[in-house]
RNA sequence: GGGCUCAUGGUCUAGCGGUCAUGACGUUGCCCUUACACGGCGAAGGUCGCCGGUUCAAAUCCGGCUGAGCCCA
């Protein structure tokens, strides 16, 4: 076999992990504790490519902190509650929340999701995802929902959750709330009333432009837009509405199209989304005209008990029999409707529990400085978020499948009867009370129908991953957790309320850092959704180029950057683990026990050196969370620098049994496999077992030691570089000949004062070139040209100032040769177009020679100051 | 409309004050050298989105514009 087979490989090494329990959080270890407040993954039915992804990036960290010494903490989890689970079910047997029982609805739902999680956790194997399922959790289960019950009952004994209304989207066919999600936007065509206002105090006519006329009473103000001048002079004053008499103020405002109707229309509570947000942004009165019926209320005065159509038709009647009716035409709109039934839906205020959000906004921003955040700029987006918030957090929603609310309501007088805590978890529309009767009236005591709103589950995660209210003495030891990681969109959400509800419970921040990825696009960059057909699935691609190579594609997606997705780079992926898989192969063949430092040659230091730097440098990107950069480090050096070159200089050394190459074959193999052991865990694992296991000695690679620096030297470097490119161009050389690398050279000859540098080193440009003999020789016929004379800018530019450009542009006029001489002498005058001269010397002008050699037949090559001849 | 982010050869990408502007894929020429042809060595290919400004010097800093993504109005 001589390339590496990846899915078979991956499977079994998945299996050993599981067997080994090498990933499994030790609560009685001494190590420090890394933890990972890892999101609980929607159980929506599969996963898709950006969940491969984004879990991949959380994977490099815990399985980097675990070769580091550190007790990983790394749940298994899933967030099994909310609307998409509900509506799937209701599609899938056909029902609602009017035709099922409650308790029947929520164990349909509860069974849905719940089918999802064995392929699920099995999709997170095969992705090599090492969360620990002895830390698992589910956001449905009872275990969970009763931290989430108790951290309410908390804040409504400390006065921070408090009962008020907020409208909701309503479907009065339904009679239910729908979410944002439920509502389906339609092309519909309706009329458009133009409408007389009296402008107040006035017999003026203004008309206004309404498709709703049968919210006349609720209408709270009339709006202009600013830039229309013909109606700037109503700003401010007061129109008087028909019917009802009411006197509205008139304000002006970007959001009112000046070309639609008559640039005058009406603001009600509430008609549509637009009306939402100018009940919002002006804090208008809620008014409500309609009720949870869709019929017309009290306050429409005599059409109260109509529907909507009904009472539409009759007001605009009564309107035109009094004259007031301009005209009727045909307007197209966009309307919302329950997806369900098709309903239109209204806006309605309802009874809703909130949260005390606005009182904690310093206080989250201060939460947002002491965590760090990878990378930085998005605690920008959060402050912003922080900074811009209008309302308090509703934490209620009228749904069932989510955590209820732990309360009764007194039937009588309204009175709220919480839960005891030692209750929890408890579900008030199917268990008892604390108490039988209300304690107020003694009346009659019904548990509270609204569930939270599914962010008040994730976003105690972390006290529930530290064992908050379960184990005090692990919550100190845990809390706060070390990182947290999730995707950009949900800022304003879960890391938003995760900083506050954690701070409420704990008086502190829930991590010490926070990761955060972007979106995977399309190929093509456009976001991926389902509507639109281009959604892919990693799974797949796993199948056919193996989770490593997946895993190389997440790894180059920059932290914080969306990604458009790129099969090459799976590809790619899956070329460098074939590649990793022969250098430990090739490594296997040299190395059988464990080296000694010892014996090196000076091409062994030269890759030592670079190796050491690429250890310090690639562990600095690891910390910094940059995983994208310690993969092109680690990959640039293994597969060009050690692979390409090193390897192929050294080939010689191997079979002699020399300890030097042995030692650095060794060191830097296992280095290698080591550094990205996080990032591709299968193929790094295959070369660890099979040519490392008894000399490193850990029983895994993802639990052996990281790798260390061996020795770093300028000098060496140096050196090792220039007779790489010695050895690099005598290759270029055959290959430009057409020969095949492996024919051999009469002689090499390395010419000139500076090839007393590659002293010590004639072993391995003779054998890796194939030649009979090597010469080195300081002394020769060597004629020595100027070929250039190379400006310094970054020297010439703070000197001279403006005059740098001209300088620049004479020296490119100049003949090198005659110039070079005196450029280092140290006298290169040059005379400038206002009179002046400037004098030249090394320090401004790179002289760049070529060497030939006189009355010889080879060919030469220049690399740096060293000429060389070769004969064929 | 606001905040944040992105824009570099055909495609993707590194660089973030002075580089012959990096690498990958693709195209193309050569080479089976005792790990790898899923390999190696070369070549061609770029007005660094557009317009201004700062500077001796800008892909790189600043402002504006255009296009894209996320979140929010």
């Amino acid at each position: 076999m001589s390339s590496y087979e990846a899915v078979e490989t991956e499977r079994k090494w998945q299996k050993k992990w599981k067997e080994w329990e090498i990933h499994k959080f030790d609560p009685c270890s001494a190590k420090p504790v890394y933890s990972i407040d890892n999101p609980p993954r929607y159980t929506s039915g599969s996963l898709h490519l950006g969940h491969a992804t984004g879990y991949s990036l959380i994977d490099f960290a815990a399985r980097y902190k675990r070769m580091r010494g550190h007790n990983v903490f790394f749940p298994l989890c899933f967030d099994v509650n909310g609307t998409p689970t509900e509506i799937k079910v209701e599609k899938k047997h056909g029902i609602t929340k009017l035709t099922t029982p409650r308790q029947e609805y929520v164990r349909l739902c509860s069974k849905f999701a719940n089918s999802f999680i064995d392929e699920m956790a099995d999709q997170f194997e095969q992705l090599g995802e090492s969360m620990d399922p002895s830390v698992y959790y589910q956001t449905d289960a009872p275990y969970y929902r009763r931290i989430t019950q108790i951290t309410f009952l908390r804040l409504l004994k400390k006065g921070l959750v408090y009962k008020g209304t907020f409208p909701v989207n309503w479907c009065p066919s339904c009679t239910t709330a729908l979410a944002d999600a439920e509502v389906e936007y339609s092309d519909n065509v309706t009329k458009l009333n133009y409408i007389k206002f009296k402008l107040k105090g006035t017999d003026e006519d203004v008309i206004i432009a309404t498709t709703r006329p049968e919210l006349l009473a609720a209408c709270q103000m009339v709006a202009v837009s600013p830039e229309d001048k013909s109606k700037e002079y109503l700003v401010g004053k007061e129109l008087v509405t028909p019917i009802y008499g009411k006197a509205i103020k008139v304000i002006a405002d970007d959001k009112v199209d000046p070309k639609f109707g008559t640039g005058v229309v009406m603001i009600c509570t509430i008609g549509d989304k637009t009306d939402l947000e100018w009940v919002m942004k002006y804090n208008l009165p809620m008014d409500q005209a309609i009720d949870e019926q869709g019929r017309l209320t009290s306050l429409t005065g005599k059409y109260e008990g109509m529907t909507v159509k009904e009472g539409k038709q009759a007001i605009i009647e009564d309107l035109k029999a009094a004259g007031l009716v301009v005209k009727q035409e045909d307007a197209k709109q966009n309307v919302g409707g329950c997806w369900r039934c098709h309903h239109p839906i209204e806006f309605l205020q309802v009874p809703q529990w909130f949260l005390k959000t606005m009182d904690y906004k310093e206080q989250v921003l201060k939460l947002a400085d002491e965590v760090q955040w990878h990378p930085p700029f998005m605690k920008v987006r959060l402050q912003d978020w922080v900074n811009s918030l209008q309302w308090d957090w509703v934490i209620s929603r009228q749904r069932y499948f989510a955590t209820p609310i732990p309360v009764w309501d007194c039937k009588n007088c309204g009175t709220v009867v919480p839960a005891e805590e030692s209750q929890c978890y408890i579900d008030p529309t199917v268990d008892k009370p604390p108490m039988d009767k209300c304690p107020t009236c003694g009346g009659e005591l019904v548990g509270h129908p609204d569930v939270f709103d599914t962010w008040m589950d994730s976003s105690i995660s972390a006290l529930y991953n530290t064992f908050w209210e379960r184990d005090n003495e692990k919550f100190q030891h845990l809390y706060p957790m070390s990182m947290r990681p999730q995707s950009h969109d949900i800022i304003r959400t879960w890391a938003f309320y995760s900083l506050l509800r954690c701070y409420l419970m704990t008086d502190k921040r829930p991590w010490d850092h926070i990761m955060i990825h972007g979106f995977i696009m399309a190929p093509d960059g456009t976001p991926m959704h389902s509507s639109l057909g281009n959604v892919i699935d990693p799974m797949p691609i796993l199948r056919e180029y193996g989770a490593d190579a997946m895993r190389y594609y997440a790894c180059t997606c920059a932290l914080g950057e969306d990604n458009a997705f790129r099969e090459k780079d799976v590809i790619h992926g899956r070329r460098l683990c074939n590649k990793l898989w022969n250098i430990g192969k090739f490594t296997g063949m040299v190395v059988k026990e464990r080296p000694e430092m010892k014996g090196l040659q000076p091409m062994d230091r030269w890759i030592l050196s670079k190796f050491s730097r690429v250890v310090r440098n690639a562990t600095a990107y690891y910390e910094e969370y940059q995983f994208d950069r310690a993969m092109r480090e680690v990959e640039d050096f293994a597969w060009h620098e050690y692979a390409d070159h090193y390897l192929e200089m050294v080939k010689h050394r191997t079979r002699e049994g020399d300890d030097g190459v042995r030692f650095t074959l060794y060191t830097i193999t296992l280095g290698i496999t080591k550094m990205l052991a996080p990032l591709m865990p299968h193929v790094t694992e295959d070369i660890y077992q099979e040519t490392f296991l008894d000399l490193d000695g850990a029983r895994s690679v993802h639990i052996s030691s990281w790798p260390e620096e061996v020795l770093i030297s300028d000098e060496d470097e140096r050196k090792g570089d220039l007779i790489k490119e010695v050895i690099s161009a005598i290759r270029a050389w055959k290959a430009e000949k057409g020969m095949p690398l492996n024919r051999e050279i009469e002689l090499i000859e390395l010419i000139g004062p500076s090839a007393v540098e590659l002293k010590g080193y004639e072993s391995d440009v003779l054998e890796t070139s194939r030649a009979k003999e090597l010469k080195i020789v300081i002394e020769a016929d060597l004629e020595e040209q100027v070929a250039a004379l190379k400006p310094v800018k970054a020297a010439i530019g703070p000197t001279f100032k403006q005059k740098g450009k001209e300088i620049m542009d004479l020296l490119a006029t100049l003949d090198p040769q005659q110039a070079g001489p005196a450029v280092e002498a140290g006298e290169l005058v040059l005379t400038l177009s206002d009179g002046s001269s400037v004098t030249l010397d090394k320090r401004y002008v790179e002289v760049q020679r070529k060497l030939t050699l006189e009355g010889k037949a080879v060919d030469t090559l220049q690399v740096r100051d060293v000429l060389i001849a070769v004969s064929p």
